[in-house]
DNA sequence: CTTGCTGCAAAAATTTTGCAGGTGT
DNA sequence: ACACCTGCAAAATTTTTGCAGCAAG
């Protein structure tokens, strides 16, 4: 699977890119919201390592590659991203679904002034009910 | 320690106002990004058990009352909040400061118009490095 | 009252680690 | 080359559960 960004954001942090680690990537991003235990159900199919899951998840999330966020029922789970982060789930089902823009820059902009903080990036995650479950009783 | 939309908020929830579910929300306003160990430990020695800890903590998220979150490392942290949550993490030492708006309000009702989700509300973490960690190297 | 909550300790599940090869750069 | 990554299985840690009594509404 050929990802513009991808490589580039894997060498900038000093990430190497094996096929572990693109599968990894991959599965997130072809099933937004998955556990980490659903993936590695899926990748261990594929020959790759539990352990290995758990270290790629991790190296991806400081490599801000994926994102970790709550469900409903208290999961964690994570979807792929290559730039900000910014995901409308629905709450009964726990669909996922990218969002493009946020409108946010000026708010961070403003934020990093007001706060003094060196503002990084943000995680937006938008929740409610898509439109199958709130036919649904 | 009387919290104004507190005691509602587990109303509305139908959830009953015990002292420890108050002292677990309590310690999270208190302590902002903790982990639940963290608070765990903190907790025990007012004696309150650690199961208790975690039904509370997973009563508390359903209820819209505590928000967990990626913190660096990979770890889930957890802070209080009332009505939405807007925090601002420190990606070097973890520091959580709270913010108080977001301006997402009009992005939100353009959202739910071309989503067709109904939306509920909105989780925005924003990340980045504090006045003290920008010092040192 | 009645239903739900708590504490304790044990059980289950998840996540990390050690080590002996591989593999990307 | 050589540092870093992987798979396996075991170890460590975290989270959930069963149950008897307590307590909130």
């Amino acid at each position: 699977m050929a990802v513009p960004g991808l490589e580039r954001r894997f060498r900038e942090r000093g990430l190497r890119r094996t096929p572990q680690r693109v599968a990894v990537w991959s599965d997130f991003a072809g099933h937004p919201g998955s556990t980490i235990r659903e993936a590695a159900a899926r990748l261990q199919r594929a020959g790759i390592g539990q352990a290995t899951v758990y270290r790629a998840v991790r190296a991806l999330e400081e490599a801000g590659l994926i994102v970790r966020f709550a469900a409903p029922h208290g999961e964690v789970r994570f979807a792929a991203v290559l730039d900000h982060a910014h995901l409308l789930v629905c709450e009964r089902c726990g669909h996922v679904e990218p969002l493009q823009e946020c409108g946010l820059h000026a708010y961070e902009a403003e934020l990093a002034r007001r706060s003094r903080f060196r503002v990084r990036g943000h995680t937006l995650i938008v929740y409610g009910l898509c439109p199958e479950c709130q036919e649904s009783p």
